[in-house]
DNA sequence: CTGTTAGCGCATTCAA
DNA sequence: TTGAATGCGCTAACAG
């Protein structure tokens, strides 16, 4: 930045200026400036600017997963609103576990984020700590709280459950089955699943698969739900993933979907249009969902608004052939 | 920090040292600090750390997108090796546009990353001379590259393309099509399909789709393929979804595959084993293509190779029904 | 094994 | 509109 400063003929400090607010340096300095930048090929040094001014301009996100996954359409829409608002997004995972939740949280906040948004509202009581310390806005996302650590952008899980039984109770369906992951999120949305039963006094019938939404397990486990429940004709799977793996199980078996057993998803993807018959899902507004957290949080970190704020984003049924 | 060291009376370089060499202090005034640490609730600085030292510990990684995709998985590969090695990842997308490459990159550097790991060897050439001044070590993955810019971890595209062409061809099909997206590296798995069918003097049959391989966009321009090229018995598609897309298509309108149209597609998915029938597809190492892009970049920073190297990580033809 | 000195590259605060 | 002095929190290089 100095050689920056010499060449243009000014002191570095209005090389910083110019570089961010432009409109305090007189447009003929700023000129003389901006073309030292370019023949010397300067690139500012965020790292000192962050610690010089106690704004490092990054947003740290923890989500379960890298991997292709529901999550990164939430990160994408987080990224594209930082983006055009000169921050950063540094993502990190937690592979499904709260204990490594913990210990990122730790490892992010040391890169002194302006925020931090998180996926879930459940976190270790080590966490909440470091969290209110750090003394940033924080967003929770992808569930609703009752006890917030600042902003939450989410829905309800247990909800979208319940709305998603309820529907196929309606449709006339008398042998509801379930089939989920273990996750946070997804217990919840069993817990509604049950709920819905419960109004009807029916009985629930709960298969759980093993890790995450992998197509593999879902097959396999959406076969041991109808062996020990024949009589199952509509099961209403936590990610349309799994519903996916569920009628290419039931196409193998020579099934009727949904004249032997209807199916329904959770997430509205692409594949839940094109696959036949096309699955019946509740959508969930994953991208603007990010896009959300991430303006919130600006918010906070801005001071446009003072105090933490909910948000839910809701949910829909969708209906089509498959339930 | 120096709240840290009174506490522990000792000096702020003790506890700095504490954190980053156990070894060298001793047992007894390392117990006294790490208990001080407690106490305080101390975070260390890592910006302030990457400031003095000049080593931020942290990768810079570009990939097309962040929204869920094949790239995903190698970030995650890349990721889990970063984090037991002490760096953290930082990811920004380029939205599969090298002018937005271009940008990121320069914002990248800003952050002072140790290195940066690459998506594709296609680069600016604005991009390319800013990578080079900021003299860091710089992995491409997803592509081989005859002038690298440091180091590659990668595959050939045109030779996937070719290998699972002629692989069509062994397996007796006479009209091969090819269905992709218009993407660099799409595009020379096109080039290596085109070769294969010169090979025996055979006309090529492109449909290209548009943005990235989205489901949508496979039923419908497989559709256009088959209504342009009636013949053909074959399909090549550039990415398992696509291929996905042209077999769900093929169900709607009742055609037997691979009786009517055999499908090929590529990465070797969880949807291409459960899908029916199973895809034959190309697998890639996508997992591990980050993993080792990660260890190649740390060899180099840590100057455990002193100059780039380019691993080919290779591919693998997995036939299954579908052809 | 531990402490001292100096400075990383920038931004804040003031004064000119 | 511009510049000078000072410090952000930590570490490199040395000395003890």
């Amino acid at each position: 930045m100095v050689d920056v400063a010499r060449l243009a003929g000014v002191s570095s400090m209005t090389v910083s200026r110019a570089l961010r607010e432009p409109d305090r340096v007189s447009p003929d300095t700023r000129r003389r400036i901006e073309r030292a930048i370019g023949r010397v090929g300067y690139v500012p040094d965020l790292v000192a600017s962050g610690l010089a001014s106690q704004r490092t301009k990054v947003i740290a996100m923890i989500i379960p997963t890298l991997a292709n996954s529901i999550f990164n359409d939430t990160v994408q829409g987080a990224s594209d609103f930082l983006r055009t608002h000169g921050y950063q997004l540094l993502v990190g995972d937690s592979g499904y576990s709260e204990e490594e939740e913990e210990h990122l949280t730790m490892t992010l906040l040391g890169r002194r984020p302006d925020g931090l948004i998180l996926t879930g509202t459940d976190h270790r009581p080590r966490a909440r700590r470091l969290l209110s310390e750090a003394a940033i806005p924080v967003v929770e996302t992808w569930e609703l709280s009752n006890q917030p650590l600042d902003s939450v952008v989410g829905f309800s899980n247990r909800g979208a459950g319940q709305a998603m039984t309820r529907y196929l109770i309606e449709r006339g369906y008398e042998h509801i089955g379930f089939l989920g992951t273990a996750d946070r999120r997804a217990v919840r949305r069993c817990n509604g699943y049950e709920a819905a039963l419960k109004e009807k006094g029916r009985p629930a019938r709960v298969q759980l698969t093993e890790g995450p939404n992998w197509m593999q397990g879902a097959g396999l486990n959406f076969g041991k739900l109808m062996e020990k429940h024949p009589e199952t004709d509509a099961v209403f799977c936590t990610s349309d993933i799994l519903a996916a793996g569920a009628l290419f199980e039931c196409q193998r078996r020579g099934w009727a979907v949904p004249g032997r057993v209807a199916l329904a998803g959770l997430g509205d993807f692409d594949i839940a249009t094109e696959v036949v018959p096309p699955l019946t899902t509740l959508r969930i507004p994953r991208y603007e969902m990010g896009r959300r957290a991430a303006e919130v949080l600006l918010d906070r970190i801005e001071e446009r608004v003072d105090s933490g704020i909910t948000v839910d984003v809701g949910f829909e049924v969708i209906a089509r052939a498959s339930a």
